[in-house]
RNA sequence: GCACGGGUUGGGGAGCGGUCAAACCCACCAGACUCAAAAUCUGGUCGCUUAGUGCGUUCAACGGUUCGAAUCCGUUCCCGUGCACCA
């Protein structure tokens, strides 16, 4: 068949008829979103495809499920990438990024996915950024955004600034290879922070997202209860923070961080020399070395008073306490805590043991336990102890009960072009000035310099402004946004994407939003998906929208892999393009082959050869169609297709294509055997479609539908129909069938003039009955055995019922869907079906065959005699 | 180290207490059709055996719970992913 022009003539129709566009009605939502891509200048690959592919089968589910379905589509177009890829290219960034953008259109179109293509999302559009910039100045004019002079992660190969997220093991995310540096700069940040506590706890009310990104997300923001204690060094207080404050008995020493910024208010003059050249020797080792090395430390000269005890302890600088978690400062604890014992073992410091427990010669004791030692406190057990001698420490006004966090504020500055400007003004008079909302956007310049160092500080023109306040000479802010800000809130945009007065309007915002369900990588778990949430929890304060999550479900699909498994990349040449494949064998086709191999959140593999299975399965149903002839439907028939309605309906609201498309390639192998009525055929046509959409749209017209499937009403089931002894049925019957075959071959015979089928003994379907009524669902061996013998009929089979019931108990034992029906009656049904294939059949009870002595067996299946 | 997720028959991949020697796809084998091949169709592919029912051994390893375990629990080994000196 003609693929490509059943493509091209089905997204025309589409197109033209505006079936994907959508506006807000009486209908029930559904917003289903797949995470806009970055438009590479390289375009999209199968792999893309494919991430696109799984949204669009469920939005189209859901369209025919008749929900008001949006699906939109949108560019993430500024960024780094962009930039670097633009300046290799020698092209500006916007010519570079508009043709990628055509391109992917292009691409993206002719993948038949059901966009509603009017609303699409370009965040390098003015009036794109022009909202991100709106939203800054909210955050700044609520405190929550600021500049700070700050250490920073400095990429050398992006020459520019990383968020702590963008930092992985030491290096840049999209540079392996490059290690990060320490700079220190004024830096824009959001205040990320403010909204940590609530960031973390309604982690557990998403309960429509996968289980291990909750985890990722609490893991990363990193919550813990604990104390913050303080001890006076030198008659100043210094605080440090503790999650075991049951432990403080136990202090033998204090860890100041290397890097805090006011440790030499700790260093008297004579370690000062030390402590120098301590800090140096830090500073001359790489990042990376620093990470893997011993816990170190040096002497600082001070000592601190322990609160509860007023021991003197002495206070080092140390490489392995964070500067900027907790305070900066650690209480020790060698007994029970491991990194404190490998320090004190170093620097031969007392180790007091304060917990019952065992420590080695290697080990600290890490567990909670009784506490020993403590004086007041021994005996009591650590969870309650923590709390006691908190009560203490507040009462003595040496302690508070503090939450820490591992989250960090968003630094988003970005010392590059292609980003959306921060709307600030810097005027010598009046300071950090935001730019009145009237003069949005602040548009970025077309002309500047690429080379080295921030493109935008190459614009005389654009960085000198007047300032809004004073009227004087004043400069732009050259640094831009983190690209991530743009992808923060792009799912409100495509509420209402024109609208030039508003971000966006609260009605329609309303009554699209939140996203029903969000589909997208799980590299996104610790980046995008924490910030998403904190613009929802930010726009919803503003009281922009009423809903404080971004997506009720979220979707991780799995990426897609060249033949092989090896990952798919242009330097190893193995990229698949979906316009290859479209052309040699439909993207129906690729469809359907994807979906099939593995659930869709596995990582699945291209493969040349198994798509010829999913080729041979398209050819079928069209030659099927093809002949538009129906028959009636069976019982069996109904009961299967319900079934299959049931199953498949459920399963692709779970995300389960890959059983579901099983499941449909048995129905259509029953239908194809079958002849089935009209109406039976039509139900397979639906609920492929989702998958298959331009062969269904085809072949539903071509049995006479008016267009277009991709809207018809998802067909319902009907739950009395389904009935499994059916499908028992029509599975003993198929094997009488395939062994009447075999064994004809096997006996080499050529006509087959008699079959005698043999069927189990009549007594043992009783059997079970009564064993059944006797035992229920969950049968006893003794019991079932009694209730049988009680019967006079079953005694004079007495030999016979123990084998019987073992195998009854091995094989039979969810009485529920054992077989009740008389396996003779129904091949009597069938008798002459079967006489038509095979000749003369006789069908007997095992007790009336001579032939069959019968063997303590229960056949699974009738037994045969073929002359 | 911590946190998740896994290890299933030649490959991929379902199954997650009983109808399980385990869906489905691929690969392979045999048969039909054909002069032949391709395509298509039919059957087979853990072992033994039978004309057929049947038996034995399997779902990383070892133990446990259960009348019954690929499925539940414990321990161990291996693999993947994320965070990693967070006090």
């Amino acid at each position: 068949m003609d693929f490509k022009s059943v493509e091209e003539k089905w997204q025309k129709s589409w197109g033209e008829s505006k079936l994907f566009e959508v506006r807000e009605d009486k209908k029930k939502k559904f917003y289903v979103l797949s995470m806009f891509p970055y438009p590479s200048g390289s375009g999209l690959h199968l792999g893309h495809a494919l991430n696109f592919v799984i949204g669009d089968v469920f939005a189209r589910f859901k369209r025919m499920q008749d929900f008001n379905v949006l699906q939109p589509m949108g560019f993430d177009a500024l960024g780094l990438p962009a930039e670097n890829a633009a300046i290799k290219a020698c092209e500006h960034p916007e010519d570079y990024t508009n043709n990628s953008i055509k391109n992917y259109v292009r691409q993206l179109s002719s993948l038949g996915l059901s966009y509603d293509w009017s609303r699409v999302v370009n965040t390098a559009d003015p009036d794109y950024y022009k909202w991100d910039q709106w939203i800054f100045l909210k955050m700044f004019e609520k405190g929550l955004a600021y500049q700070k002079e700050s250490a920073v992660n400095w990429c050398p190969e992006c020459n520019t600034v990383l968020a702590n997220e963008q930092v992985q093991n030491g290096f840049c995310w999209r540079h392996e290879e490059t290690k990060v540096k320490i700079k220190h700069l004024k830096q824009w940040f959001f205040k990320i922070t403010d909204y940590a506590d609530e960031l973390y706890e309604s982690i557990d009310s998403l309960d429509g997202w996968p289980q291990k990104t909750r985890a990722m997300q609490k893991n990363w923001i990193g919550k813990s209860h604990g104390t913050e204690i303080s001890f006076e060094i030198n008659g100043k207080n210094w605080n440090i923070f503790t999650t075991r404050p049951d432990t403080i008995f136990g202090v033998t020493f204090m860890v100041v961080s290397a890097q805090h910024k006011n440790l030499f208010e700790l260093v008297t003059k004579e370690q000062k020399k030390e402590v120098e050249n301590f800090l140096k020797r830090l500073n001359s080792v790489s990042e990376k070395e620093l990470e893997l090395m011993e816990k170190e430390g040096v002497f600082t000269g001070s000592y601190a008073v322990n609160p509860v005890n007023n021991e003197k302890i002495p206070v080092y600088a140390g490489n392995f306490v964070l500067a900027d978690y907790g305070c900066g400062m650690v209480m020790a604890v060698p007994a029970h805590d491991q990194r404190d014992f490998e320090f004190a073992k170093k620097y031969g410091i007392k180790i007091k043991q304060v917990i019952d427990g065992k420590i080695t010669e290697q080990r600290a004791f890490t567990n909670e336990g009784k506490l020993i030692n403590s004086k007041e406190f021994d005996g009591i057990e650590s969870n309650k102890a923590i709390e006691k001698i908190t009560d203490f420490l507040i009462e003595q006004k040496k302690g508070k009960r503090v939450v820490n966090f591992k989250l960090r504020d968003w630094g988003i500055s970005r010392q590059r072009y292609w980003g959306t400007p921060i709307p600030i003004i810097h005027c010598e008079k009046c300071g950090v000035v935001p730019v009145p909302e009237k003069d949005l956007p602040v548009k970025l310049p077309r002309q500047v310099k690429f080379g080295s160092g921030n493109p935008l500080l190459t614009n005389k023109d654009w960085i000198n402004v007047i300032c809004p306040k004073c009227g004087n000479n004043a400069r732009r802010e050259t640094d831009t946004m983190d690209t991530f800000v743009n992808s923060s809130w792009y799912f409100l945009r495509y509420a209402d994407p024109k609208n030039n007065e508003k971000i966006f309007d609260k009605e329609k915002a309303g009554y699209w939003c939140p996203i029903d369900q969000y589909i997208g990588g799980y590299e996104h778990a610790c980046m995008h998906l924490i910030y998403i949430r904190f613009y929802t929890k930010f726009l919803a304060d503003l009281g922009l929208i009423n809903f404080r999550e971004p997506a009720k479900k979220l979707f991780h699909q799995g990426m897609l892999n060249g033949e092989g498994g090896v990952k798919m990349s242009k330097s190893k040449g193995n990229v698949v393009l979906p316009e290859t494949v479209s052309e040699k064998y439909g993207i129906d086709t690729a469809r359907l082959f994807l979906l099939s191999i593995a659930s869709p959140d596995k990582p699945r593999d291209w493969s040349e050869k198994g798509i010829q299975g999913s080729l041979k399965f398209v050819n079928r149903i069209f030659d099927y169609f093809e002949k538009n002839v129906f028959g009636e439907d069976s019982k069996q028939t109904l009961s299967k297709l319900n079934k299959t309605i049931k199953d498949v309906t459920k399963e692709i609201d779970n995300f389960e294509y890959n059983t579901s498309l099983i499941k449909l390639r048995q129905l259509f192998e029953h239908i194809e055997k079958n002849r089935v009525s009209k109406d039976t055929s039509e139900k397979f046509l639906k609920l492929m479609s989702p998958f298959c959409s331009h062969i269904m749209e085809e072949l539903w017209e071509k049995i006479g539908n008016k267009p277009f499937i991709s809207n018809a009403k998802w067909p319902s089931f009907n739950e009395e129909l389904i009935d499994e002894q059916l499908e028992r049925i029509e599975s003993i019957i198929d094997l009488v069938r395939q062994d009447i075959i075999k064994i004809k071959e096997l006996a080499k015979i050529e006509k087959v003039s008699s079959v005698k089928i043999i069927v189990a003994p009549k007594w043992k379907w009783d059997a079970l009955k009564i064993v059944k009524n006797v035992c229920g669902e969950k049968p006893d061996f003794r019991i079932a055995m009694n209730a049988l013998m009680e019967k006079e009929e079953m005694k004079k089979n007495g030999k016979e019922i123990q084998g019987f019931l073992k195998v009854l108990m091995n094989k039979y034992n969810d009485f529920k869907l054992v077989n009740e029906f008389d396996e003779k009656k129904v091949l009597e049904e069938v008798k002459p079906l079967l006489e038509k294939e095979f000749g003369v059949i006789e069908i007997e009870n095992a007790e009336e065959s001579k032939e069959i002595k019968a063997k303590n067996a229960f056949p699974t299946k009738p037994a045969l005699i073929v002359q």
